[in-house]
DNA sequence: CGCATTAACAAACATTTGTTTATTAGCAAG
DNA sequence: CTTGCTAATAAACAAATGTTTGTTAATGCG
């Protein structure tokens, strides 16, 4: 009887069905993952799934541009607040960690399913992404012309590394460990920020 | 005539069709390239390929098997070497990094393609990746014990940070770049390990 | 040449893919 | 009760999937 359990379709069924979509899209993957068993996980058949939305591209497109969005919102405050930009980067590390421990498979499909976007709508979500990046490399050029950033290491790599470090937080993290989201991005901080000498 | 090139089989075909194929899954996905684009890439006809290889499984298995133990042979060395653990440290960022700008497409593989493997040859791609964090663990931990390294950091979440630094390269790494891969891994360790506090 | 071997082809295979259609059950409002 | 609407079903669609088959062209060796 393995994968028969239905779903409570209390609220919007559309949500369910995003909400399906997303977590088997962030494990699988948007082409490991089919309409059936997306139709399946949520108790419908397949095609009863177009009552609801316009196609499988549509779900993918809405949850790559919804949990983009996510990150910009929690982390995008802390670009322009006061504060100085060591603690502004601390706090933005944490945000990002805060997202995707929130939900680590739609973090997932942000990072890596987005390339299954058409040629129509990967421009928008390559230009997000951009932005995204783009608020790091502002604080931490901040941070230098303040001096409380070393200036002698080349940002974008600093950039990318810290990126990196947090992007791969969804391949490892759990909810159910010892550590919550704002402890880990707070130790990572430590990590990244001040870094491992003693 | 968009795909229609052929491609040079001096050499052993199979290994032209690993090749193409190890391209292919690091940027569509194994899910993603169906064995007709291998074929037409290779420049043959699907079934063709079959005198080669026995499955586009035993395809993605032997890309993965192979890319992890380049990682391996790459840092290993390095792990029970003389020299402090910093120096070491330093070395094997540098390795890894050497590793994935060789070949960004293949390291995504390694990366990400792995989980498409069945059940049965899952758990040895699990277990080599494991051993492949616990180099860094290992060193990390001889840098604390030898006072090198902050003993007031979680060593895991360290660990878990440069790893997905370096895990990210091939995101953004390009060999027609500035910098060498040597000099990218230098700069990393700089970041990673003295941290961007000036 | 004659013969075995190799590797390619052309065609088909059974399934699975995303999606559409026609139909039916459930339910609220007049 | 009847009407109208929503959302599900059952069934099918064309296309694409990984793979197998029977056959043919090329190659090396006695």
């Amino acid at each position: 009887m393995a994968g028969t359990q239905k779903v409570d379709m209390d609220g919007k069924p559309r949500a369910v069905i995003m909400n399906v979509a997303m977590h088997l899209f962030g494990k699988q993957g948007f082409n490991g993952t089919s309409m059936r068993v997306i139709a399946n996980a949520v108790g419908l058949l397949p095609g009863s799934l177009y009552a609801h939305i316009e196609s499988k591209e549509a779900l993918l497109l809405e949850i790559v541009a919804d949990g983009i969005e996510r990150f910009l919102a929690a982390v995008e405050p802390h670009v322009a607040s006061s504060g100085n930009p060591l603690d502004r980067l601390r706090k933005m590390i944490i945000a990002h960690v805060e997202v995707v421990a929130d939900n680590p498979e739609r973090s997932q499909v942000v990072f890596h399913q987005w390339r299954f976007l058409s040629p129509e709508y990967l421009p928008e979500a390559i230009e997000r992404r951009r932005r995204y990046e783009a608020c790091f490399v502002e604080v931490i050029e901040e941070g230098v012309k303040t001096g409380l950033i070393r200036s002698d290491l080349n940002h974008r790599i600093a950039v990318l590394s810290i990126l990196g470090a947090m992007n791969w937080t969804p391949e490892w993290f759990s909810p159910d460990g010892r550590l919550s989201a704002a402890e880990v991005g707070d130790l990572m901080a430590n990590t990244l920020l001040g870094g491992i000498l003693s």
